[in-house]
DNA sequence: CGGCCGTATGCAACATGTTGCACTGCGACG
DNA sequence: CGTCGCAGTGCAACATGTTGCATACGGCCG
C-alpha cells in the first residue's frame, strides 16, 4: 500500500541501491517503516516498470556491481499525488496487548517476564534516539524544512517508545500488586 | 502469525459466532487488534481443523442460523503454549510519519492537513477510551485478575491516542512556526 | 411494494509481507 | 587455508491481509 511511497521518499532524500535502501530501512527509516530487503528489491523492480524509478548499473571493483536507483518525474509527481491523499486510520496490532488481555488464561509470570523483555526493548530503543536527537539535532527550535521534517519524524520515535515503556511499568506495577494480593 | 491467538483470548472470554467476533474486533478487542469479518471466518474455519475451537450449528428463528465457536483443550493448550513464548519486536509501519518526512517533496499544507485531521480522530477515540474507562472501571486500583488485565489493555489504548496526539499537536505547531519563519 | 439495514456466512482474486535459499567476490581472523 | 562477515542481487513458496462480490431472511420506512 505504501512500500512504493516510503521508497519515493527515501530515494528522493538520496539515491541509492537496494543494498543500501535496505540498510537505510535498518536504522534512520526503520524507525518508521519496516521493510526487508525482500521486498525493496521487488518493490524496485515493479518502481522500474511503473516508470516511477530509474536504474543505472554500476560497475564497482574489489566489490560486486550494484544497481543505482533515482526517482524519476513520474515518481516526484506520484509522491505529490500521494502526500495530498487522505488516508484512513492505520490498523493497531499490538501482540503483547492481546498476551495482556489473556494474561490469566495462562501462567500470569509468563506473560509479566514479556512485558519486562518488551519494556527493556522500548528503553533501549528511547536512549537510542534520544542519542540521535543530541547528536544530530541540537539545534531543535531552530529547525526549517527538511530537517525539521526529519526531527518530527525523530520525535514521534521517542514519545512512542516513552510510551511503551511507561505502559509496561504500569503493567508490571498493577500485576505484581494484584500477585501479592492474591498470595497475602 | 496471531490472530488465531486473539480469537482464542475472545472467544475464551465468551464463546460467540464468526458475526458476534467479529463485531468485538470492531470494539473492545479492536483497540488493539484489528481483523476484518472475513479473516475471522477463515481463520475460524482453519482452527477447527487444527482442533483448537469446537463449532456447534445453532438454529435460530426469525434470523439465519449461525455457528457457535467454543475453544477446545488443545485450544487452551496452544494458547498456554503461545502465552509463554517470547517474541521479538513488532514492526513498525507509521504512513503519516513517512508522509511528514515527505513533507518537502509535495504541498507541505496538504500534509498539515491530514496532520490535523489524524489529531482529531485520535482526540476522539482518546475520549472514548476515557468515557469506557469511567464507565466501566470506575473502581481502577482495586482490580484484579481478568478484569485489571482488561483494564489494562485499555489503558495501552489511553496511552497511545495521548501520545499521538500530542505529537500531532507537536508536528501542527512546528509546521506553522517554519511557514510563518519562511513567509515574513 | 421496493429498497435499505441488520444478522449471518462465505468464496475468489488480489496485494502485501515472511522465510528460506542461491550465487558472487573480497578481506579479515585464526 | 577454511570460514566468517560484508557487499550485492534475486527467486520461489508460503502466510497473511484486503476488496469485491454472493446469498438469505426479516423488519422498518416511505
Amino acid at each position: 500500500m505504501a512500500l512504493e511511497h516510503a521508497i519515493l521518499v527515501a530515494l528522493q532524500e538520496k539515491s541509492g541501491s537496494g543494498y543500501e535502501l535496505a540498510r537505510r530501512f535498518d536504522r534512520s527509516i526503520g524507525y518508521f517503516w519496516a521493510a526487508s530487503h525482500q521486498q525493496i528489491y521487488r518493490t524496485l523492480k515493479r518502481m522500474v516498470e511503473l516508470g516511477w524509478v530509474d536504474v543505472q548499473a554500476v560497475v564497482q571493483q574489489g566489490r560486486p556491481d550494484k544497481k543505482v536507483y533515482r526517482v524519476s518525474d513520474a515518481g516526484r509527481a506520484e509522491l505529490r499525488r500521494w502526500l495530498a491523499e487522505p488516508d484512513g486510520p492505520a490498523a493497531v496490532r499490538n501482540d503483547l496487548a492481546v498476551k495482556v488481555r489473556g494474561a490469566s488464561m495462562g501462567d500470569v509470570r509468563d506473560v509479566m517476564e514479556q512485558v519486562a523483555r518488551h519494556r527493556d526493548r522500548h528503553a533501549e530503543r528511547l536512549d537510542e534516539y534520544r542519542a540521535i536527537e543530541q547528536r544530530d539535532f541540537p539545534d531543535a527550535g531552530r529547525l526549517t524544512g527538511q530537517r525539521l521534517h526529519q526531527y518530527l519524524v525523530l520525535r514521534a520515535g521517542i514519545r512512542s517508545e516513552q510510551c511503551a515503556v511507561e505502559w509496561c511499568d504500569e503493567v508490571l506495577e498493577a500485576m505484581r500488586r494484584d500477585e501479592e494480593g492474591s498470595r497475602g
